[in-house]
RNA sequence: GGCGCGUUCGUCUAGUGGCUUAGGACGCCGCCCUCUCAAGGCGGAGAUCACGGGUUCAAAUCCCGUACGCGCUACCA
């Protein structure tokens, strides 16, 4: 086999949302295919009957596409070696359990799991590792045959050699060594007949081809384990690489105790996908530049194994959310268009419909304000609506005793405009008519702004009455001149 | 407890033996710009490169030890 195609997959077990760290390992693996002009595989480790959860796949495969890590070959798209479910390959795992039995590399074992408890307890008392004790590889061929007909549950179990050295070797990693002692008769076949994730894993990673075996350190440890298996089988084992470990602000595995882990999570926030691929693309992986700033297309020209670092990495929101900020910035007015649309439709103004070309000037003047479409709304809700109460603190620093008259004169000078007067019609007006009332533009500047949009802070004054309009500018002014009493 | 992996500013990281008085980014602080807030520009605080030994003319970088952290230790993945 000279240079085949480089095959990876991301195999989740379907627990009912994507989590960030699987976001991660799913990411670098679609990124090592396309840098490798390879194949993304998905594959659903469903083998744990107890953990079931309804929905959970068609939720996996919906946030997958959501942000956009499409797959060559998976449970809803087909491909030469499926079926992705492992629930769907039972008949394959047992055969290939029955070839290991038969080689004697695994044994069947009726141990009760009250035994294996006091056996795990007897070993912990005694501060010794708990593993199985081989109880049953020692039956007799006859004892076996006895249990099997008296029907007793039985599991099968690897083989793990004594005194021999295991060792693999990991992109990131380097060389691993484990002694086998420290290894444990691990289960494969459950007695309910499901495989664990060892065997399974194993025999559909060769079955399906697969090249490079990317996922997160927590297997690091099982490696072993899976590195026996393959010998056994006398097959070639894949590439592995094993990447460090998404943490919480404590350093401990991101979990959901601590916030949020779910993508689904970060996606009702608001975040959007451009933001929380590229911030987890640099959680563990840099270039080896200053760069930070990556759209998809992008890390899946640079992206590469062996810039992968080997230490854990805190998922700090604050950093997603300036990417965030960078990402809606650089998003066409077209594409923002449409997600305002939807939050303007999850909000208090759903009842209301605005212009495109309303739209389109609201986001251009707050571009630079919001991290987030949702602020685009409570940043400035004077957009939506004409404001219904006016920010003390800024009343109390900005509006005068003379400030009702002064914008009075200036609804005036407004009012000679045309309906749709330009910015510089709007600040040619206000200039005049600072000066004809002999006050400095900061005094009418100031108080109009807080009559128009209720707030103290914005875009350019200007911007802002040249997308309310005219006639809506000097209605608001009217109004605030009744409702602000100091 | 055992085994494994890791350890550079608060956080993400650059660094692969001399270019390093350890660089960038987020966050924080200040100044400039300015009608406000942002954005932008400039600057600042912030890391005795976990610690201790070696190797070397020279170590964040190589080796050994220690400490600490994390992961695994299920008929879960």
């Amino acid at each position: 086999m000279i240079n085949p195609v480089p095959r990876v997959r991301f195999a989740p077990s379907p627990t009912g949302y994507l989590h960030v760290g699987g976001l991660r390992t799913a990411l670098y693996n679609y990124l090592f295919a396309k840098n490798n002009n390879g194949k993304f595989i998905l594959r659903i480790e469903d083998t744990d009957r107890n953990r079931y959860v309804e929905g959970a796949v068609e939720n996996l495969i919906k946030t997958l596409k959501w942000v956009g890590l499409n797959y060559d070959e998976g449970p809803d798209n087909g491909g030469e070696y499926g079926p992705y479910y492992q629930s769907q390959r039972l008949d394959i795992y047992k055969a290939h359990a029955k070839i290991l039995l038969e080689q004697g590399n695994a044994y069947r074992c009726f141990c009760t799991p009250e035994r294996l408890t006091l056996l795990r307890e007897e070993q912990q008392k005694v501060k010794l590792q708990g593993k199985y004790d081989k109880h049953c590889l020692h039956l007799t061929h006859e004892e076996v045959e006895q249990k099997l007909s008296e029907k007793i549950l039985f599991v099968v179990r690897l083989n793990v050699p004594s005194e021999k050295i295991i060792s693999f070797d990991d992109v990131i990693r380097e060389h691993v060594e484990f002694a086998s002692e420290t290894v444990d008769d691990q289960v494969l076949i459950k007695s309910d007949g499901y495989p664990t994730y060892h065997l399974a894993n194993v025999v559909d990673d060769h079955l399906m081809k697969i090249t490079h075996v990317i996922r997160g350190e927590e297997w690091l440890s099982s490696t072993p384990k899976h590195v026996l298996l393959y010998d056994y089988f006398g097959w070639v084992r894949p590439v592995f690489a094993h990447l460090p470990l998404l943490l919480n602000a404590d350093k401990s595995k991101l979990s959901k105790r601590q916030g949020d882990v779910a993508v689904e999570d970060y996606r009702d926030k608001g975040f959007l996908k451009e933001a929380l691929i590229n911030f987890v693309a640099l959680l563990g992986w840099n270039a080896g530049d200053d760069r930070e700033y990556y759209k998809l297309n992008e890390l899946e020209k640079y992206f590469s194994l062996d810039r992968v670092n080997k230490s854990g990495a805190v998922f700090n929101v604050e950093k997603l959310s300036w990417l965030n900020f960078e990402h809606l910035r650089q998003k066409p007015v077209e594409e923002v268009l449409v997600l305002l649309k939807d939050e303007l439709n999850k909000s208090k103004f759903s009842g209301k419909t605005y212009k495109d070309e309303y739209l389109i000037q609201v986001i251009a003047s707050m571009r630079e304000r919001v991290s987030f479409v949702k602020e685009y709304i409570e940043k400035s809700p004077y957009f939506f609506e004409e404001p219904d109460e006016y920010d003390p603190d800024v009343v109390k620093k900005r509006w005068k005793e003379d400030s009702p008259i002064l914008l009075k004169t200036l609804a005036g000078s407004f009012s000679l405009l045309n309906e749709n007067a330009s910015k510089e019609e709007f600040e040619q007006a206000l200039h005049k008519t600072a000066e004809e009332s002999n006050s400095a533009v900061g005094k009418l500047i100031h108080p109009l702004r807080l009559a128009v949009s209720g707030m103290g802070v914005g875009p350019g004054v200007y911007d802002l009455l040249v997308i309310l309009g005219r006639d809506e500018v000097i209605r608001r002014i009217n109004t605030a001149i009744e409702k602000i009493n100091i």
